[in-house]
DNA sequence: TCAAAAATGATCAAAAACGATCATAATCGA
DNA sequence: TCGATTATGATCGTTTTTGATCATTTTTGA
């Protein structure tokens, strides 16, 4: 990997999370701890960010309400190794279908050297992905105001045009018998469409969403894989995992 | 292969991911590494790119959103006054077209409140509109690495379903006798198929883009109304008049 | 507080990339 | 066609980057 691509994932990892360590570098890059230390004296030296003990952290004017950042902190850190996972399973020259939400946009620090592209609905990845080389397709419709996905009769319409590898969805809802939901009926339907479209299919879930349910069913569990984490609880994955495959990783 | 389609095929490459190794381009030309080096060489002599270890990288540097940025800043103020006259066109109820670029972003500041319907293919618009309340349609299509506009076939598709009643489009270049154009021959088309689905179409033009042409033809000049203003040449103005309606604006 | 564990920075050798050079092949002009 | 010019690919010594090692510092937790 380029020194420029390193320093790009390093501060795009930053970027979502706030703070990293440096096991999660040399993961993400595959460089060695001291080529990670070099880096990230280098870009201290540009600040670009701060370099903390056990790795790095982004450069704040002022320090934010500490019970907030801790809460956003210890969520991010579950969807780090939810993305870091998901990104796991993406191949070279893979077409992919990333969900709008925080969850997806989480595995594109891990993708931003490969060569694969990238078929979207969310604003959010867009602009993740805007900096980077990743090809980049985005379905058309209406701009959906709360979460900025892109929904209704024109996302339907242009996502019949695709056809991917892996698709990668973020999921409000994971219930053992009504399978997977989310709040909105539109954003379901593209959810279902981009499940249906995908030869393999994934959803990423962390520990809080399994067990409940929510208005708009987008499919039956094994109609994916489901990607959580171990904070989840043990009889809820055994649970689901008598329907679906379930991919447990380590938070 | 020849030495200029080397060159081309080594910005294109660059222009499409950022940052290319020297094997990428040994592979992707046939030629040998000594003579990418030679190439990589005249070509950041030329300012085309920027060489680092292992390979180039585009010449920004930093990440694209900078020229953008940057590009918006510059003529600001001529921008914000067409950004005015354009958003004074806009009557309640309308449904207009946004084309991608900083220029038309401009409208923005000016009709949040309004009770209008926007449609765009361009990521800087829909990030300006996300915050506001006015009803959102993107387009389709692929992500055009520099503007980040969104083109191609899927753009062309999404933009039938749609008929406006005013279209705003930027636009490079302006000359009596060539008409409207533009550098990229994927958004000359998604500009001209706005300005065939509109009932009114405007192009916002600041005055360094009068006189000039660019490669792809958008349209003849009598197929929109042209906004400019008085920091133009006298001349031009004149010239271009005499073929459609031209609105000067005080800058 | 103190010892164990983890992280850090310095150092060094190996690997990768680089630029210079030279011989050969292709292209051009007479 | 022939000689000159230019482009190309291979080689080689030099420079840069990288990863491993290890002594030192910082953090952790008993």
């Amino acid at each position: 990997m380029l020194t420029d691509q390193r320093h790009e994932t390093i501060l795009a990892l930053l970027n979502q999370s706030k703070t990293v360590r440096l096991a999660d570098l040399t993961e993400a890059t595959g460089a060695s701890e001291s080529t990670i230390r070099r880096d990230l004296t280098d870009l201290e030296k540009q600040k670009k960010l701060k370099r903390i003990h056990g790795g790095a952290s982004v450069i704040t004017g002022k320090t934010e309400e500490a019970p907030l950042q801790e809460r956003t902190l210890r969520d991010q850190g579950e969807k780090i190794v939810l993305g870091k996972a998901a990104a796991d399973l993406i191949s070279d020259h893979d077409t992919v279908f990333l969900d709008a939400g925080s969850t997806t946009a989480a595995i594109i620090p891990y993708i931003t050297d490969r060569n694969i592209t990238v078929v979207t609905n969310g604003l959010n990845i867009i602009t993740a992905l805007a900096g980077t080389g990743i090809k980049t397709y985005v379905l058309g419709g209406h701009v959906k105001s709360g979460t900025h996905a892109f929904v209704g009769a024109g996302a339907i319409a242009s996502i019949q045009a695709y056809q991917f590898d892996k698709a990668f969805l973020g999921m409000n809802s994971v219930d053992a018998e009504f399978g997977y939901s989310t709040p909105d009926p539109e954003e379901a339907l593209i959810k279902k469409q981009a499940l249906d479209r995908a030869a393999e299919s994934y959803v990423l879930a962390d520990h809080t969403k399994l067990g409940e349910t929510s208005f708009s069913k987008v499919a039956s569990l094994d109609e994916a894989t489901l990607i959580t984490t171990d904070k989840a609880d043990r009889e809820l994955v055994d649970e689901i995992s008598r329907e679906t495959r379930v991919e447990v990783v380590t938070a």
